[in-house]
DNA sequence: GTATTCGATGTCATCAAGTGACATCACTGG
DNA sequence: CCAGTGATGTCACTTGATGACATCGAATAC
């Protein structure tokens, strides 16, 4: 157990998400972040691989979380019935607070870097979907398809509510976007 | 016009590529490469914005190229059948060289900086499109769904190509796919 | 034909990201 | 009270990336 200084893990998220925040990715270097939140340079990458990581720790339980949701539909279930009740999971991680949220995502897309980062997160989760239907017997090239259109329906549903009011229902806007997307495609 | 020795862009992209096969990219420095296409590194990041960029160039061709497309369809068209003639345009710069193809993507997989740098690369395309659709007139969440959703295919099928005989038809790919992704998602 | 200009390159200095090696310090268990 | 353990600090170093300035070769003007 550490006694030195509880939470330094913590106090670097914070400290990096305010000053990407105020003074932008770029002009924020790990030695602003390390002594704002009182440990050094080295002690940050102890922390987190880079720095851009220190705003995407957690990711892997949003991930996991899905798979685990996606692996206990029903075995009737089709693909994309499948990856409906993991989006229908992520709701859970994600629609938590509404705030965070939105300063979170307005410092991402102010930076390629940080979107880069981003889309390979959301690029790992549809790889671990398609792995976990690939698993259930459905056929490489549909298990693709169906998880990587998954994880269009949750980018475009959280960016909605991460843009709308503080009260909007995540889960609802999820549904309603998967719906769309199935009348969109289907329209040719 | 350049008359010391022509075509210093082209020559390190080449190297970069070779060396990033040969040894891993990480295993690469930029000196290394510049050494070996006979120019300094800082000659390097006169051509390329940064280590990564030198296997990209050419993209935003890609780009243009599929929004001119997807802008040349007809107004009656949907926002799929605009997207798909989009992804017809895009063989035309991605199906022509099969085992060049197959080289790089090798090499952009097996590095997660690489593949950062193809996801934001696609999500530009995507971000392209939706922004052409929209100027026809497509309500902005089903611009952003078919877009995305479009290069969800595009990806599927080239990795698909790029996998398969150097005869293949990335065409035909990426119709079968396009019609494969209707299929998956209508199946509720 | 020579001078001038301009673009591509080289050189030098510097900062920031990231890593390895080793010391240190506070607490824990015996 | 002491040894051990884990988190942190310190130091040195490599590499990516950038700014400032010099230089060199070719095209063009004269």
């Amino acid at each position: 157990m550490a006694r030195w200084q509880e939470g330094a893990a913590g106090r670097l998220q914070a400290a990096a998400l305010r000053l990407y925040a105020e003074r932008g990715y770029e002009q924020t270097t790990v030695a602003d972040i390390a002594s704002e939140a009182g440990v050094t340079a080295r002690t940050f990458f102890r922390h987190y691989a880079d720095k851009r990581e220190v705003l995407f720790a957690g990711s892997e339980r949003l991930r996991d979380g899905m798979l685990a949701a996606l692996e206990a539909a029903p075995a009737t279930a089709t693909p994309m019935e499948a990856v409906a009740a993991a989006l229908d999971a992520s709701t859970v991680f994600l629609g938590r607070d509404h705030e965070h949220s939105r300063l979170r995502m307005s410092v991402i897309f102010a930076n390629a870097e940080l979107l880069e980062r981003e889309l390979i997160k959301m690029a790992s989760i549809a790889a671990a979907m398609a792995e976990g239907l690939r698993r259930r017997g459905v056929p490489a090239r549909d298990a693709s398809l169906a998880a990587e259109t998954g994880t269009v329906v949750l980018r475009v549903a959280f960016e909605q509510w991460v843009a709308g009011p503080p009260d909007g229902s995540l889960p609802d806007l999820m549904r309603a976007t998967l719906v769309r997307l199935t009348e969109v495609t289907a329209a040719r």
